[in-house]
DNA sequence: CCAAAAACTTGATTCATTCCAGAAGACCGG
DNA sequence: CCGGTCTTCTGGAATGAATCAAGTTTTTGG
């Protein structure tokens, strides 16, 4: 599993270091989360993390499109590792929980905009607002 | 069109102050600006507006649902006064301008989710990320 | 015009994120 | 297996958007 992640790494021209194989790690094993439960779970194996390491590991697998940055409007950054397959996200505006959608529609439903004003578009991000099944019921959620 | 605002404010039960009139009038005649730009504007006219106004206004206006927040990923907060019509947005990579895009098909086009996992879901936001006529011709935008 | 409630001003504070300088670690060639 | 080089990490300070708090002004209903 981790050597998975080294190829991956490798893949992209990127060095090999405990910080990153800990974050992939992290990520793979908890979807959707911010950057300080991130900085958490890394901890929780590897003490001596820096904060800043972290941040720049996810900085530098964002780019390399290992990772993928989420930021739901009035939220913090969340990442996951799940990328290239252009699924969606649904967000409860009540505890700002995060699920994975599928597309409707083929791959991308969305991708052809009715009018661009000459955009070259690349991707559709779509974020789908609304309210998770616990806070549904019980109007105490958080 | 000061009358349209005090009307608008009053249909959500707000009182008329200056520094709301101010910010409708930034946001109708400048779109998709962030906080910073809404108090310059409100302070060309009115220079006295504190920028805590201003944050509490746009707070008070997008709850009350006469403006729209924006938040692409990894920029500042973007209000636009165009609301109710389920529009959506191209953002730029390179230089971060926002131009409008109505719905591909028909009004809520990705509102259906394949797989909702209980959650209920009120609205569907969607991004598209591109490239902007001008930074695609000229590789020095910004 | 007056009183009550909401909104605004000023100033300090929080918190996510970034910047910086020096130390540590990864990788290439030998 | 080993040193040299360049990337990455550590620790701490700094930035900047946004929020909080106390007190004053303004709006609005009677």
């Amino acid at each position: 599993m981790t050597s998975d992640f080294e190829a991956q790494l490798r893949a992209v021209s990127l060095r090999v270091t405990r910080p990153r194989l800990a974050v992939l790690t992290a990520l793979r094993d908890h979807p959707h989360v911010d950057t300080d439960t991130v900085i958490a779970l890394v901890r929780a194996d590897h003490p001596t993390v820096s904060h800043q390491a972290v941040y720049d590991v996810l900085r530098a697998l964002t780019d390399a499109g290992l990772v993928r940055r989420i930021q739901p409007s009035g939220a913090t950054a969340r990442y996951e590792s799940r990328v290239g397959d252009n699924h969606h996200h649904v967000v409860c505006r009540s505890c700002g929980a995060i699920a994975d959608v599928d597309c409707a529609v083929g791959d991308a439903p969305c991708l052809t905009a009715s009018d661009d004003h000459g955009f070259t578009v690349d991707e559709a991000e779509v974020v789908y607002w609304g309210t998770c099944p616990d806070c549904a019921t019980e109007r105490t959620c958080q």
